[in-house]
DNA sequence: TAACCCATGTAACCTGTTACATGATTAA
DNA sequence: TTAATCATGTAACAGGTTACATGGGTTA
């Protein structure tokens, strides 16, 4: 039931349709919860069933028409008390970390041009955040409620790619000397 | 079909049973990829279908009699093209994360408890990684091709919990005061 | 004598992925 | 005129989770 709440909280900052949802999946809620548009527009209804969430059907010309999507106060309440709910550290499925476990049944070439290529799309990820936390963060002293939970994801996430590339780096280098 | 490969690579490490494999992934190649035993059969029976692994009957007194999987040479060579295959970096999902992100309907005091919890969870599991290293690897310098490999990941596990780490405490004290 | 370990499995269900489908509008 | 964007959906399948089931052996 992990998708359901990932939802709720990108609703719960704005309301939007499964299309937005969509969109926002692929940056903020999604930099650490990934998903489909398939698998939205299902969770959607479902949670819609659940009375949740509340749609609102917006007839638009010229485009198709779009539901927007309200959290109700019972979704509001479900989400908080998901939140209250203690729960254990995410169990992690990485790839790298299993093709570096079997390693030595390929080239050390093999796993070093693999490392840089992990290490370039670290880098990416890493510039990426750092200009979201200089647009939509310029003054770290000034933050709202809001904002401040937003930052301390933002953080986490400039954090844990700052610390691939530090093992990346490190990682090449054991294996290329 | 990653489950796959991390069963391949558990078994390339070691030929066992899918009871030892269960137990595996509890630690080891567990560490970065979780499957529950029931995942782990079902995954057996595709792969010995597919000859990329071999059974061998062992019968046991006073014990349940069990199947000892071997790497076939075309498992090996599978596992070798998939490791081969560049991959991108595996997408994340994280519950706190999302939690932190819609945290402003909770009361601070919630948020910064579920910190202190995950926290805490960290310190474990870093105390796990530095146990093993200073147990399996006591002496860096001396390390065998395989061994190199396994090390590398232990170190990856390591740097990410310091960092989770210091983001847990330096998120607590954003919020506390 | 209760609980846990060894060892494997079935069944039902939920979640996630990939491909396909529609159809108008807008920018290159 | 080609591709992309807006907006939603169906269908089939693969992967993952939870509960249930068996039955002897060992440890507290």
């Amino acid at each position: 039931m992990a998708l359901s709440h990932a939802i709720l909280a990108a609703l719960n900052d704005c309301a939007c349709s499964g299309y937005d949802l969509a969109k926002k999946f692929d940056g903020s809620v999604g930099f650490f919860w990934n998903a489909t548009h398939q698998q939205i527009y299902r969770e959607l209804i479902k949670l819609e069933e659940q009375s949740y969430i509340d749609a609102q059907l917006i007839h638009q010309e010229h485009r198709p028409d779009k539901k927007i999507y309200t959290l109700t106060s019972k979704g509001e309440e479900y989400l908080r008390s998901w939140i209250e709910t203690p729960s254990t550290v995410s169990p992690l499925k990485d790839d790298l970390l299993v093709k570096i476990f079997a390693g030595s049944i390929a080239s050390s070439e093999t796993i070093v041009a693999e490392l840089k290529h992990h290490r370039a799309q670290h880098l990416e990820t890493l510039h990426t955040y750092q200009s979201i936390a200089a647009q939509v963060f310029p003054d770290r002293s000034q933050l709202s409620n809001v904002e401040r939970y937003h930052y301390i994801t933002l953080r986490q996430g400039i954090g844990i790619e700052t610390e691939w590339l530090a093992w990346c780096a490190e990682s090449i280098e054991l294996l290329e000397f």
